[in-house]
Order: C-alpha cells, then structure tokens, then sequence
DNA sequence: AGAATAATAAAACAAACGTTCAATTAATTC
DNA sequence: GAATTAATTGAACGTTTGTTTTATTATTCT
C-alpha cells in the first residue's frame, strides 16, 4: 500500500509532533524510537522522514519552538512602562502559566538538552539565556528603583526561576490547589524573596492573604 | 585473555559505579552503552555482569545510594533540639553541600528516574519523599513555634528545595561566586522566603551582609 | 481524462544494543 | 604444588535501532 484516503501533511506533522512530546517527556529521547513514534501517529516509521529528516532534527524543532513560544508569550503580556513590581509580577504569572499549560514540552526542552549536537544545543542555551536576561533587567530596575531588595541579581534570578519551573514537577491540576492559588502564593514568595515592600505594586497581595486565610 | 594481573573485584566495581555516575550525567541513561561503560573503565563488557546483573540494576544502584547517603548526611548534620531557624539553617547547608558535591550523582538521580521499573521507581520516589518531609516538619515547627511565617508549608518546602537543588545546574567552582557566598545567598534567600525575622537564630545575616556590600 | 505531485507503505540496511556462555588466567587456599 | 575460587576475555546471540530505497496509491492540477 502507499498514501492513505484522507491523508493530509499538515495534519501529520502536527499530529507527529504532538505524539513526539508526549512520548520524549515520557520516555526519554532515547528511548523512543521512531517506529513506536509512528505507530501513535498511525503510520510507518518512514513517513515520519517525509516531515524531520532526523530524530535529532525532529527533538530541536521541538525546542526551538517552545522556547520562540515562551519569548513570544512573554512579549505578548509583559506591561511596557509599568513599575518593576507590576514587571515581575507579569514574567512569574507568564512563567507559570506558560509552562503548566506546555508541562510536557517544557519536560523536553530542560531534559533533553544533552541529546542535541554542539551547535544546537548552542542555539537553545541562547534563546534560555536571553529569556532569563529578561528576568535579571527587571530585577536589576527594581532594586535601582529602590522597590526591590536584592543581595546578588544574577542568584536571584536563577533562584527564582528554578523555583518557579520546579511548579510543574508536581502541580497536577484538579488536586489540592488550583493553578490561581498556587500562582497566587509563588506571587507572594516571589515578591517576599526580592525583598519588595508589600502591597506594593502588584495588587495581589491581599488577595493572596485571603487564600492563606482560607488554608490556614 | 582471562583474569588480568591485579585485578581486584572491589577495585572494579568502584571504578564501575564512579564511571557509570560520570557517563549517566553526561549522555543519560539510555544514551549510555555497557560496551562505553566497560572502555571507560577499561574492561570488556562482559565483566561488568560480574558487578550488577542488568543496567537497570547498575542505575538503581547508584540511585538508592545516592538517596542514602543524603539521608545519612542530614541526620549527621541536623541540630538535635535547635530551634526551627537552626535546623532550617542546617538543612540548607546541608542540601547545597551535598548536592554540589556530588553534582553528577544528583543529575542522575532527579533525571533518569523514567528509566526505572515500576517497584524500583516507587523505592526511589519514597526516599525522597521522606527526606522532603523533613523539611515540611521543620517549617510547620517553625510556624507553630511564631518564628516563621509561611502561607502554605508544602509548597514552599517545594520551592525551597526546587531553589536550592537548582544551584547544581550553573554553579561551578572557581568562577565568579565560591560556594560558601552562594550558600550564604541561599540561607538568606531562604529566610525571607519562610519570613523568618531577620537576624534570628542562623547566625550568618551579618556575614551574608558583608558579602553583599562587596559585590554590590 | 491524463499528467504531475504528495503521502505513504513495505522491505531492507548496516550498526549497535543488552546480555549470555564458554574458555582462560590470576590469585588464594589447603 | 595441586585444587579451588575470583576475575576477566572473546565471541556470539537475537533484537532493535535510525535511516534509505523503491514501489504504490491518493490527490491535485491542467
């Protein structure tokens, strides 16, 4: 047999790269093979070379989306010309959000690093880092501001990142606590940890009280 | 060729498990091959069956050791009858020391936990859980006590240790921070984080105070 | 309707994989 | 010094791997 009654490229690759995250962050790049790729699609280990012309190609399209994804998201809600509190409060609401909604390809993109050839791995560490740049200029404005007190940026911004990322190594929606109320408390510690004044600037602190309130 | 001249079994196996830890870290579990562990430790493949029965074995091994050994180190370091800000104290000390110095063992054991079975798994993940649960204990003393100040004890035990395991990713000794000013960052970090009042019980504040003048 | 193109299947490739087995030599024991 | 045990080699096993090639069918274009 050769091409099938109804298929479509566009809807393969798709359906190519969908089953890819699921099963990297699953299983491990490694571990998953082409053949056990294709037959979650639905279709011989070949066709996928019609859409990555190899694994490899096929795991770094996949991180380079997601990360284009996260600068782009972040571009997208980031409040031009607000304070350094309201800023940071964006990049941890952004952060959050971004990655519990894509918590398997974030999986890839942190785990999968040391599958890529030298000069894409380069490529990727480039987009991280710019992205976490992001994080230590606003940091960086807040302290010149005199709203944030912070004793070494670049710790900080590190720090706060992993904790924030380490979210979606437990948070399973539906269970304890919404993803509102966990976002509501990284808010907290995230502004306690930069030493912000509170009832600064983001307009959530109260509201955060109230949840700790509730669980108390 | 059989038996080679000076051989020692003890001698192997360690140098087994020191080049397993290495190569695991560096091209991951699945990546690695018996046959490249074997010629990194200068052995045929063969041999290694000797030591560890299956590769799965080899790697539950180094992860069950590894979760041992930080068990055994906090119960060494912990401050029997301190108060919550000491015992936090030496949980961090505690959890960053022994992190950085086994950099390797620690990425293997947080990354290749998928390549488990089941059983073996669950051993693994309830090691750890009951380490983790230290610290919940600590930081619920600590509010119970009016020390702390936390809204939600789970989560920022999640954040604390997230934050501070996170250091084994871009720290590296001999550049621009040593690990004693990182740990100091830490412990401060993680004192505001749990609103501890500043200045009570660690005994590092005015150090850390110092040390961020300097770099300021 | 016929020609061109897009999408897939089926089969095959060499290479590498984890593992086993029998043979062989070094060290130890008696 | 002979017998036993410990440590290792070298070769082989059957699978599975990523990938390529060729053929075949569905769809689109003219």
């Amino acid at each position: 047999m050769a091409r099938t009654t109804g298929s479509d490229g566009g809807r393969t690759e798709a359906a190519v790269r969908e089953a890819a995250v699921n099963l990297i962050a699953r299983y491990g790049y490694e571990a998953m093979s082409m053949r056990q790729l294709a037959a979650e699609v639905g279709v011989q280990a070949a066709a996928l070379y019609r859409y990555f012309p190899t694994k490899e190609d096929l795991l770094f399209t996949l991180m380079r989306d997601h990360m284009q994804g996260l600068r782009e998201a972040w571009e997208h809600s980031r409040p031009a010309g607000a304070d350094p509190a309201r800023q940071l409060a964006a990049y941890v609401r952004n952060h959050i959000a971004f990655h519990i909604e894509r918590r398997h390809a974030t999986h890839v993109s942190n785990m999968e690093l040391r599958s890529l050839s030298p000069d894409r791995l380069t490529q990727i560490l480039r987009m991280r880092t710019a992205y976490e740049k992001e994080l230590r200029a606003v940091l960086r404005d807040g302290v010149e501001a005199g709203i944030f007190n912070i004793e070494d940026t670049g710790l900080t911004a590190m720090a706060l990142i992993q904790m924030m990322t380490g979210v979606i190594v437990w948070f399973r929606p539906g269970e304890r606590l919404s993803l509102a109320e966990v976002t509501a408390t990284y808010l907290s510690m995230t502004m306690r940890l930069v030493g912000a004044n509170i009832g600064v600037g983001t307009g959530e602190e109260r509201h955060v009280h109230e949840h700790a309130q509730l669980r108390a």
